[in-house]
DNA sequence: GATGAATGAGGATTCATTCAT
DNA sequence: AATGAATGAATCCTCATTCAT
């Protein structure tokens, strides 16, 4: 009796509760210590469970630790998802996914090292639910370059794929310098440079001299003459600026 | 006498020469093996030296490490140097540099892997040389945006800086596949399509020929009065660029 | 299978007996062959331990020995604590713990020499536990010391701080010879010698009491009868105070 | 030629200045970091000389700290012959010995601590030429002790050696504070309490009890009126204590 | 299901000493 | 005699993972 009495007594928790336990204080962990200094022992003390606990829903560390950054990145998604329809434009949009995705690195810098560190360079990135998740996110980008490309917004002729690299490949180089601790970054200031320069590599070219000056003038004249035929004009013929 | 006999011939040879031998070997087992799997021992048997002798030139084995980099590093700058003199033109200019980074990365995968994962993360790296010599690296193309700001080939305006994070963190993005052994790539056709979008987002904002936008312009009205007059024209009968 | 077989049967064992077993194991080693020449990897043997196991328990090698001398302290306090009561008078007292100090020493010269070699020398030695453990032995001697001036055994003025240095510091000389295994050494001729003159060090001065003054008129007498009959003295004949 | 101006003149020296520059390089370094931390190659060079020369007058490392304390301790002796033949009675030449052990001990603490901590403990310490030159030191006290008994300043029967290793053992204990930077210490305070100390316990039989004492001037006195009357009494008739 | 004690492999590093030149 | 490059042995410690209770 003694001893019971002196025993902890034993937790008898849904696994899903013990699991989501577990990986809020990993995720903690995490973030205050970095991968590789983030002990089993530590989290497991956390999340008020023993070692051997986690190895009841976790194969390894290195499982635990890639469904926590998959937690994140579904949170962001889903972030994500829930504000991005109101925005409209191919030139906002492609702002907004900057500016979260910048945003989210920000709020969780130790994550997003994780990620670029440990998971992307892995052996077997592709065939990880992270890599879909990223890829579900990056997509985004993708999808907006495609729209815009088929409505006119954008030139035709680009290639998504680049345009999303450009973008992701942009951000991770603006935003080492913070996750080594050694600066700050504003969000905002980053999410307009990149979405300015990306957004005069794809728009459609144009000419503001004096002959196209001319040439809208005649534009204009044949719009009305096609108005007053009530022929069809082809979608966007013209864009001079967005 | 036994030790004597097993005691290979003590070699004596100038520093430099101990030197460069264990760089060579460095190099050959970090590309094998990757920096982590990389055993001191390996490396002073390739360079047929004795563990101890490695340290008589390198602090650690991070700091020979960083050297064997930063070797290849001081070859790529001297090599691209000896080559870059006779290009001319922002536009190839800037084509040049983003292939010749590739070209080096492609020949170098498990050295671009160790820069990328191990020294640009760390915490003091811009106190580095190896990040001075990257610095140097990227600069040529801050150069030549600023030069070529200056000469009106380029619109003003432009953040140098962003431009360089985005040529190269666009080329990092690419190539992560290949250093994880899941694929290949092209540098030509990378650069050329880097290279194109760059171009198209730093020219000047009349587009690039104000002449023939112009006749694009007149092209496209021309069209849409052919349709009014219920001709058929071929869909997009000329086109300038893709 | 093969691993099975040769995996020794895991014990699983209260930490407080896998502690002893290891502390037990290090004492014995560390008198074996020293602490410079005790390997972690002896002491986990012979504790019938993996070296991982020690490293649950103790923080380092260091504070393993440490605690082991601490362990041995710890027994000759108790040891002397059970003894100790029984003696009266300042002088048996002395020799008392002289005696006992000597004794334990003989004991255990691994661990003295260690203690005295290690530890003592250490930069923080006084903000260790060693050193509050080595206080309260040598604080009997202080003790001893203040309360045979306040009965009047020993005479005031004395300074108990260089009491005790001077018999620890004297005990030691004379026991390196054994340390370093050159010679043997008598607790009990050497807890006399000590004793001995340590207590005539602090006798109380001689006495003024009736007799002596009376002695004193007697000597007096004589030395005018002396000076009467001019007789030469002999040098000193008597002494009061040096 | 060009290789023979860079190389540094080799210097052709006797092997007496070379010896002597080595002392001293090794001396100062030994002050500067300890004996353990003292590099045989920070000694050549502060030598000028180069680590293998080192080895042409030194067998080895131990060898050359040896020597290096060993001149240390000759300096002190002669530094104390030189000043102590002025010194008359022996307390005041009790405590000029002392006195000088504590200064010199002050004035070269690391060199003190090598002595205590490295060579004394040494298996074969009785064999050095270090422990003759420190039996020399420490034999002052012994002859000191032994004039002093024979002319009757102190009492007979003590035993100089226990007399030697209680000055010397105290020493060591009020200094090893010092020694380890935790504090200082006053040469003269301490010298002035072991002197007095030591003095009281070597006094002549004044008496530790009182009516004995008493007995002893009663007796002498009676001597002395003996004397008066011409009757030879035996010398030193009764002696109470030894 | 929970516990947490036990496991055990694995490698960088130092520096006194030697001896070919 | 001087040089100084080369030698190489030797050991502590970590912590993810397992499995007997």
């Amino acid at each position: 009796m003694a001893r019971a009495a002196l025993r902890r007594p034993v937790q008898r928790m849904p696994a899903e509760r013990r699991i989501a336990d577990i990986m809020v204080a990993a995720r903690a962990i995490l973030t205050e210590r970095g991968a590789n200094d983030a002990l089993i022992s530590d989290i497991a003390e956390r999340a008020g469970v023993v070692e051997g606990s986690i190895y009841r829903f976790f194969s390894n560390k290195r499982d635990l630790v890639e469904r926590v950054v998959e937690g994140w990145y579904e949170d962001m998604l889903a972030d994500y998802g829930a504000q991005c329809d109101g925005v409209r434009g191919a030139r906002n949009q492609l702002r907004f996914v900057v500016h979260h995705h910048l945003a989210s690195i920000k709020r969780e810098p130790a994550l997003s090292r994780i990620m670029l560190q440990e998971f992307r360079p892995a052996p077997n990135y592709r065939k990880t639910r992270l890599f879909q998740l990223n890829q579900t996110y990056s997509q985004r980008i993708v999808d907006i370059v495609k729209a815009a490309v088929a409505t006119g917004e954008f030139r035709p002729g680009v290639s998504p794929g680049i345009v999303r690299d450009m973008i992701f490949g942009c951000i991770e180089h603006r935003i080492w310098a913070f996750l080594r601790n050694e600066g700050d970054f504003d969000p905002v200031e980053i999410s307009d440079a990149i979405t300015d320069l990306v957004y005069r590599a794809l728009a459609p070219d144009t000419g503001t001299d004096s002959l196209s000056l001319a040439l809208d003038r005649l534009d204009e004249t044949t719009a009305r003459l096609e108005q007053l035929t009530r022929s069809k004009p082809p979608v966007r013929a013209r864009k001079l600026k967005s």
